[in-house]
RNA sequence: GGGCUCGUAGUCCAGUGGUUAAGACGCCGCCUUCACACGGCGGAGACCCGAGGUUCGACUCCUCGCGGGCCCACCA
């Protein structure tokens, strides 16, 4: 074969690997097992650049740990209950979710993904992702309905889920509670209205956005330091137009320098009004109503639009002289992405986990997670400090896992489903028993599980595929790999509820990748700088792409350059080629000595100490999850000792050379391929397996390179100066190669080398080698020169 | 505003308390019987973001800046 057809081969190969079950968990095998708690996609379009570069490092450390010996639980997931997939379906189908019945709308998700998964997942064993995917779970699908519904179960049952009410985020346009993924920034024009309260017959002046909140109103504040109000503290306040009163409070979260320095507390202002109402335990005053429009409180503008009151009560003001000033600013609000209408927060019927009483413990679980790289911890934590409320888990939406709770008409009970009914459509089915009232007439609950309330049971979802007896034997699992970004919502919440289920961590390792940047910032659809994978893998193959993602440590951010996947497919030909030339040399089995000669020459020597170094620090890197540097260490060692000068130095022997120094040389080249292509199996599966399967395959054991084991150090007669050694014939020769340079000859040509006494001395047993590579018709003992013939 | 992180040749990145600061891409020059021109060899190219400090010595450790990024918070 002339040349490597990565398109033809990468796809003959992914069969192969397919046909014959390569990557398959075995389940009856004894080997240790080392389990991958595998992130599930998001299913909302295809496979983008970032998925490739950190499923590839994961794949990286999981192919290593296959071939030192470990039974591998690497399954696969998409996650595809949450909002970017009913968005997809709605976007493709052309339909609007809220116009269908929440069982029709998932039989259409469901139908949809039934079509199009095979597609998106196929992007993943186009990369060489080398999970075993027939361990397969959709989070939408009924296994894991099951699984996330028996989670809420099982935490009302301990007593960690509780039901009340809260402030949500509310569209009013849409009429339905949204998610925080469901905000957009946007910068609005607004006004800036003084207003005049009045303190024992003084005036203050408090600026707002919202005047149509002031019937809400249930305080006001300014900040502790703040000498310009210190003496209102504990005075009553008279809200203007309105006319009842509020006190006046301190409080640090007020900034002194915005507005006039002391503002107004409407409960359902915003978030800061919400803190302040449950710090002080302060009413709670609903100005707006679910539909949009303005509450019973607001008196005469009851029933108004939110823009229609805020006119109405701003000319009101004015008339009554209470209204000093007004000032246009730009400001950043929250607004619904779809409808582009601001979010109020208004009051409802929520499910919560209650976790804040965990927080020390919390911290603690993080602490006997290892972490790489280790930093990435402080966010884990960081979060932790800062968490302020329970975790809201209800969401008003159709497509997700439905909560499996009906409430009695007649007595109010919550009433929950029976674990052997589950998984369960409240709408659709029934409770198995009465109300204890007596009562069998039920409302179902309609809202649906957060997507993280399933996501964070992973390793449950994947683990519960196998059989009862196993499943023990992987929880907890040995890696979680994952993007930073997410480590407060999917690492965290899958921590906190392994600990509240099980009272242990899921997984004992973290390992975190960084992202794909463009440009210096992060590649997102939305931004519009996103490269696509699979061009990439078209034009270049996958291994290119793998190489070019093992190039970034763990953690790294990496700035995408397309330059960069260009060495990686050199680096697939290069190979190829080394190969040919060493097999054009071993023309079948006969030829192939697999036993180390009895006296080995000294260069072959030399080269395979220097080979046994690159072995122990590339396994060592590994260890430490540090492929990256594995990847230099096997490259390196391949292009510039191996290619560069050992394949040179060896070409006298193999042409020349007489039976037992050719047969020297051929064993010293084949086994030393076999050692680079598996130092290379985890970075480049397809080129390896490709030249394993063509020229090794008949004298191993393993029918993949990638069930073969991790490369050994060769056991040969080390000296302490071996390095010392190689590296100075290296250095002569390049230096005798850039004298040829200079004077514009050609590599091969003749010449007469002149070197000290004392390197001639150091080089014994050596210097036919050197003396064959640079092509020296003689070499003379003086100082350092290079003439030509 | 808070936390974390990054800042090394034109570009992407290695790296260590004392090195001739590594490699790749790009650039320039030379080299074609004998694995590879999808190549080889050689070369040019870096006051290691800035300012202080610790030290006999710092690109490497500390402090403060400046700039990029991510997450969180804020958005009266």
């Amino acid at each position: 074969m002339d040349s490597y057809d990565f398109k033809e081969a990468e796809k003959r190969i992914i069969k192969f690997w397919e046909r014959e079950k390569i990557y398959k968990f075995d389940a009856k095998s004894k080997k240790k097992i080392y389990s991958i708690d595998t992130p599930p996609p998001t299913v909302s379009g295809k496979m983008h650049i970032g998925h490739a570069f950190s499923y590839a490092q994961q794949d990286f450390i999981v192919r290593y740990k296959r071939m030192k010996g470990f039974n591998i639980f690497y399954p696969f997931g998409t996650d595809d209950n949450g909002l970017p997939t009913e968005r997809l379906v709605e976007k493709t189908k052309g339909i609007r979710a809220k116009d269908f019945s929440r069982e029709e709308f998932i039989k259409i998700c469901t139908n949809f993904l039934k079509e199009e998964l095979p597609a998106f997942i196929q992007d993943w064993k186009n990369i060489g992702i080398s999970s075993d995917f027939d361990i397969y779970y959709s989070t939408i699908n009924e296994h894991c309905r099951r699984i996330s519904q028996w989670s809420f179960l099982d935490l009302h049952k301990k007593g960690r889920v509780y039901r009340k009410d809260a402030p949500a985020m509310w569209c009013p346009e849409c009429q339905t509670g949204i998610s925080q993924v469901e905000c957009q920034d946007k910068i609005l024009k607004s006004k800036f209205v003084h207003l005049v309260f009045r303190v024992d017959g003084k005036d203050i002046i408090i600026a707002t956005t919202r005047p149509e909140l002031l019937p809400a109103c249930v305080a006001v504040f300014y900040h502790p330091s703040d000498k310009r109000y210190k003496a209102l503290k504990g005075r009553m306040a008279e809200v203007p137009l309105f006319k009842f009163k509020v006190p006046v409070m301190e409080d640090e979260r007020v900034s002194m320098d915005k507005g006039t320095g002391i503002v107004m507390c409407c409960t359902f202002g915003d978030q800061t009004d919400m803190e302040w109402q449950k710090a002080y335990n302060l009413a709670i005053k609903e100005a707006i109503s679910k539909n949009g429009r303005m509450a019973e409180i607001a008196g005469q503008y009851k029933g108004m639009r939110i823009k229609e009151a805020r006119a109405n009560i701003t000319e009101d003001l004015k008339k009554q002289g209470v209204l000093v000033k007004e000032e246009g600013i730009e400001h950043a609000v929250n607004v619904h992405e779809r409808c582009g209408t601001e979010i109020e927060f208004v009051k409802s019927k929520q499910w919560f986990v209650r976790y804040l009483d965990l927080k020390e413990k919390m911290l603690e679980w993080g602490n006997e997670l290892k972490w790489h790289p280790s930093h990435m911890k402080h966010r884990y934590d960081n979060w932790i400090r800062g968490l302020q409320w329970d975790w809201l888990i209800s969401r008003q939406r159709y497509f997700g896992v439905p909560f499996p709770v009906w409430y009695c008409k007649k007595c109010n009970e919550v009433v929950l489903a029976d674990e052997t009914q589950l998984p369960v459509d409240p709408v659709k089915d029934k409770p198995k028993k009465k109300c204890k009232c007596g009562s069998a007439d039920f409302e179902p609950e309609n809202d649906v599980l957060d997507t993280w309330f399933t996501s964070s049971m992973t390793p449950q979802l994947a683990i519960q595929l196998m059989p009862k007896n196993m499943q023990e034997s992987l929880f907890p699992m040995s890696l979680r790999p994952q993007a930073h970004e997410i480590i407060t919502f999917w690492l965290f919440n899958t921590v906190v509820k392994s600990n509240l289920h099980y009272s242990k961590n899921p997984f004992s390792d973290v390992i975190i990748s960084g992202f794909v940047t463009l440009h210096g910032e992060k590649m997102a659809k939305s931004k519009g700088n996103v490269i696509e994978p699979q061009a990439v893998v078209e034009k270049y193959s996958a291994d290119a792409l793998r190489f070019w993602a093992a190039s970034s440590k763990l953690g790294e951010d990496m700035e995408y350059r397309e330059n960069e996947i260009v060495a990686g497919k050199k680096f697939v030909t290069k190979i190829f080629n080394a190969a040919r030339f060493i097999f054009m040399n071993i023309k079948n089995d006969k030829d192939k000595k697999t036993r180390q000669p009895k006296k080995m020459e000294e260069i072959d020597r030399l080269f395979l100490s220097r080979l046994n170094e690159v072995i122990e620090n590339s396994t060592n890197a590994f260890d430490s999850y540090e492929y990256s540097k594995a990847k230099s260490e096997a490259d390196y060692f391949f292009w510039h000792v191996f290619c560069d000068n050992y394949l040179e130095l060896v070409k006298r022997r193999t042409y020349s050379g007489t039976k037992e120094e050719k047969e020297n040389a051929l064993y010293t080249l084949h086994s030393s391929l076999l050692a680079i292509l598996k130092l290379m199996a985890p970075f480049t599966p397809f080129i390896t397996e490709e030249l394993y399967q063509q020229h090794y395959k008949n004298q191993e054991k393993e029918k993949s390179i990638h069930l073969a084991g991790w490369p050994e150090k060769f056991r040969i007669a080390e000296k302490k100066d071996d390095a010392d050694k190689f590296n100075l014939l290296i250095e002569i020769i390049s230096k005798v190669r850039q004298a040829k340079s200079e004077a514009n000859k050609s590599i091969k040509a003749e010449i007469i080398l002149t070197i000290e006494k004392e390197t001639k001395d150091k080089l014994k047993g050596i210097m036919q080698d050197l003396t064959s590579v640079i092509n020296a018709k003689e070499i003379k003992e003086g100082e350092f020169k290079v003439e030509f013939i």
